[in-house]
DNA sequence: ACTTTGTTTCAGAATTTTCTGAAAGTTATG
DNA sequence: CATAACTTTCAGAAAATTCTGAAACAAAGT
């Protein structure tokens, strides 16, 4: 296979992983292309490059600065802005895992706590404060495990995957 | 809070998590109905319940059960099929880490191995390698993690909460 | 073998998400 | 301070996803 070929079919494998994950098709384009650039890219060379508007590329870049998947880089003697990928697994990872733990297990652990107070002692009323309080345990244990996870480095990381496979 | 009301704040709930998580909304909305719900329910009180459309019912209810998230339940003397939900959550839990890895990791992993074998010795060609390398060898960690995951029962995963933890 | 009850399928409609392109905004430079 | 280089914003367009409703299908009862 030829390099350029090898690297469209990355970016194209990359981003339908993305969109499976809660990160767009285009904004996990993005961060392959930069994973396998080298060097620090501007906003025009990834539009050329992914055939992207020039308005695409600048909302999906910002997310991924925001996420801290993508760093911005100033070469000196240049306007532009230029990006460069995290490229450390792990710690992309540990980014992806905190955005949506932010966005989306504590807004649930937030109303599994409030309908845990339903009043009514009628038998619906007790199996529904049973399963939700079930539910509500299992995801504050994912909830710790996550924050472990979120300040834990690449050694812990490995060290438990080591714990889990014996 | 009445509740009515709990049960309805948490099917919505679930549903945006859900719609989050590669489940779409409805597909999550009938889970938790079913969740909460002590007995089966027929297609129908789903419907009605969650005011869908007989056909959306039924398509999401099949791929609930293809998913082991939903049994299909016949009570005798009734024509009709009556629908329960898995409760348990660690069950719940594994059973949609095996399909989202066979629906997203493996194809991945099979582009890496393909793409791994870029032709070219440029130090392009060999950047990339290193990087897709890396990637690899990452994606391979956590497809053998999320096997032992899924195979493990319930007290492998308190226990392995318990090595995580300290 | 007809009717009734229930399930499945699927084309087009509705909705949601993402993208474009142009205009407005910002900052450096002469 | 005018212009050029670059970035940001956002309304409407395009694309992708999900839903509906009606028709086809299946199975059981009469």
């Amino acid at each position: 296979m030829k390099l350029e070929e090898g690297k469209a079919k990355f970016i194209q494998s990359w981003g339908t992983l993305g969109s499976a994950w809660g990160v767009n098709r285009t904004m996990a384009q993005i961060h392959a292309l930069l994973l396998i650039t080298p060097e620090a890219l501007s906003a025009q060379e990834i539009m050329d490059d992914l055939k992207i508007s020039l308005g695409n590329a600048n909302m999906n870049l910002r997310a991924l600065v925001d996420w801290g998947l993508v760093y911005k880089q100033l070469k000196a003697g240049e306007r532009k802005d230029f990006f460069i990928a995290e490229k450390d697994m792990w710690d992309v990872v540990r980014k992806i895992a905190a955005q949506r733990k932010k966005k989306e297990l504590e807004p649930v652990l937030k109303i599994l706590n409030e309908v845990a107070e339903v009043e009514g002692s009628g038998i619906e009323a007790e199996e529904f404060k049973k399963i939700i309080t079930e539910i509500q345990s299992f995801s504050q244990r994912a909830d710790k495990s996550l924050d472990t996870l979120i300040k834990a480095d690449s050694n812990w990381f490995l060290s438990t995957f080591m714990k889990m496979m014996k």
